[in-house]
DNA sequence: GCCGTTTTCGGCCCGACTGTTTTCAGTCG
């Protein structure tokens, strides 16, 4: 079993979690937290940048003695430093940090003082009334602890975005209603546009944020009201969702926007630029000295850190500051860039619309394009096409095309399957009468690293094939890639001129993030497409728009953002 | 543990809220 960058990063946090508890230095404690991160958000395995010989201290943030740890549990090693943790600190122990309340002291005092290990002997003494006892512990904190354990925490919940977005959209529409709110926002990983976020972070601008904070709490999906003061509330709404709520007079909103958007990297990054300025930077504003000098918007606050306005999906302390600082910031695409859509399927297989509906609602989009790619033959759950009944289909969109006019194309396409052996399921003449190919993998996820990449390499040696569908196969919060040496086919697939897509289902987000920036470092023109079921489903384009956003792409990186020739001159067919 | 056209040692972001405290430690983001 290969040593993920996600094991690696989980090693790195466990580090963290006993040297917390040890009562280590929290800066020490803070840089394997901040190397956690920096690997888990790597687009390349860090087995394949040891193998290539590359230096994992380059990195910021990452020296001699970290790349060293990190080669060796890459390498499948405990390293001593765990393993003298292990001995001084029982392992389990880390699960209690996950619990609301209990941080590294409070956890170590229960080890010391109760012998409590694990979350049932937690469990075991809090019932028995042993907790209060304890210095520093009380009726208040025992009474919470149980509390949280009946509600099952202890495992944190990541919403996929898509669902956090059916949670804000009613709770913004409260707030914006509320006497004297000025503006409101949801900040934190919802902003940035991570594919999953924890909790949510709104933040009102208002000239009585006490009021404010009143008028939120009246929102009637609140469950409990875990904290509340002046500028500042957390509930839990009846879903479980996590709740936070800052509320600040308009001259520090853009302040406040700025520190809970986060991500906390970026922040820190943010106050050591103050702080070597002179200059102090809070939720309230950039301070020389106790005047402000910039804290009503971002941008004022960046200009005066020297530092162009940074799109919130950039803001993770991954190059960002530096390109903001020597301006060279991406322009990064829109959905307003976006001219079509190359994946999308109808009832001919396992859609739920007719060609007509699906190529009616693409028009209605605005777009110049949509190819049909409904599945082949070997998909016989979603009653794959057949070479015959793709002549059909195509034949079909060739009429069509003759009736709708008005600047829109329906594009003859499939998405061919790409066989165990990285043969693929149609022969190649029917493939040379489409438009466009896609492929993908919908079987034999097990493979090996080698033989999948083998698999997807001898696909890309069909030059029919334009597009590698979600090439890792995750499904978010479901299914784990499957294992690829995505820096091999990347490269590949820029010499045969293949494109990789960004499937924006939003349960996918294939490529994700990182793998966008990688596959731009190598050249690789990706297909921002929805594979969309449905014609509502065309809307997902956004969510497939915001990772490429976060992976840094800019119009010119993606296939569809341009008009039909030049796209097919991009298509190697068109070569 | 990291990092440095001020530094290779001595710094390291900053504040809100809670509970248990008689003035503040712990947690959280």
């Amino acid at each position: 079993m290969p040593v993920t960058n996600a094991d690696i990063a989980a090693e790195l946090d466990r580090i963290a979690d006993l040297l917390d508890i040890e009562g280590a230095n929290p800066f020490r404690v803070r840089a394997y937290r901040r190397a956690a991160r920096i690997v888990e958000g790597l687009p390349r395995s860090v087995a394949d940048m040891l193998a290539a010989g590359e230096d994992l201290d380059a990195l910021p943030g990452i020296g001699k003695d970290l790349a060293g740890k990190i080669a060796a549990i890459a390498a499948g090693q405990h390293p001593p430093l765990l393993a003298e943790l292990e001995r001084e600190v029982p392992p389990g122990i880390t699960a209690l940090l996950a619990i609301p309340g209990l941080g590294p002291k409070r956890v170590r005092t229960l080890y010391e003082t109760l012998g409590i290990t694990d979350v049932a002997a937690l469990a075991a003494a809090a019932r028995a009334g042993r907790l209060r006892s304890i210095p520093g512990f009380g009726p208040v904190i025992e009474a919470k602890i149980l509390e949280a354990l009946s509600r099952g925490e202890g495992q944190p919940r990541r919403l996929k975005l898509r669902a956090a977005e059916q949670i804000v959209e009613p709770l913004l529409r409260h707030l914006r209603q509320g006497r004297g709110i000025l503006a409101a926002e949801v900040a934190g990983s919802y902003r940035r546009r991570r594919e999953t976020v924890g909790d949510l972070d709104l933040v009102v601008a208002s000239e009585t944020p006490e009021a404010a904070i009143a008028h939120f709490l009246g929102y009637d999906e609140i469950a409990q009201v875990a904290e509340r003061g002046p500028t500042r509330a957390r509930v839990v709404l009846r879903n479980g969702t996590q709740v936070d709520l800052r509320a600040v007079e308009p001259a520090s909103y853009g302040a406040a926007l700025l520190y809970f958007t986060g991500s906390q990297a970026h922040d820190i990054a943010l106050r050591r630029i103050a702080v070597e300025k002179g200059l102090k930077l809070n939720e309230y504003g950039l301070f020389r000295g106790r005047r402000r000098i910039a804290g009503r918007t971002e941008e004022e606050i960046y200009a005066a850190l020297g530092l162009a306005p940074i799109p919130p999906e950039l803001r993770e302390d991954l190059g960002e500051i530096a390109a903001a600082r020597e301006g060279r910031l991406p322009r990064l695409v829109t959905a307003a860039d976006i001219r079509g859509d190359l994946h999308a399927h109808t009832d001919a297989t396992d859609g739920r619309a007719s060609l007509k509906d699906m190529a009616q609602a693409a028009r209605d989009r605005g777009y110049a394009y949509l190819a049909i790619t409904d599945h082949s033959r070997r998909l016989t759950m979603a009653h794959g096409l057949g070479p015959k009944e793709l002549a059909r289909q195509v034949a079909a969109i060739r009429r069509l095309n003759a009736t709708l006019g008005g600047g829109f194309t329906l594009l003859a396409s499939i998405e061919v399957d790409i066989l165990e052996d990285g043969r693929l399921d149609l022969p190649d003449a029917v493939l040379a009468d489409l438009d466009l190919v896609v492929g993908a993998i919908h079987s034999h996820f097990g493979l090996s690293r080698e033989k999948q990449t083998e698999r997807l390499l001898r696909a890309m040696d069909n030059r029919h094939l334009d597009i590698i569908a979600h090439p890792t196969g995750r499904m978010i919060n479901a299914r784990p890639p499957y294992p690829l040496d995505m820096e091999r086919l990347l490269r590949a697939a820029r010499e045969r001129g293949c494109h990789f897509e960004v499937n924006a289902q939003p349960d996918r987000l294939d490529l994700s993030d990182s793998l966008c920036r990688l596959a731009k470092e190598i050249g690789v023109k990706v297909a921002i497409s929805t594979d969309a079921h449905g014609p509502e489903e065309l809307a997902f384009m956004r969510y497939g728009v915001d990772q490429a956003r976060r992976g840094w792409l800019e119009p010119d990186d993606v296939l569809n953002t341009r008009p039909l020739p030049e796209l097919m001159a991009l298509l190697r067919r068109g070569a």
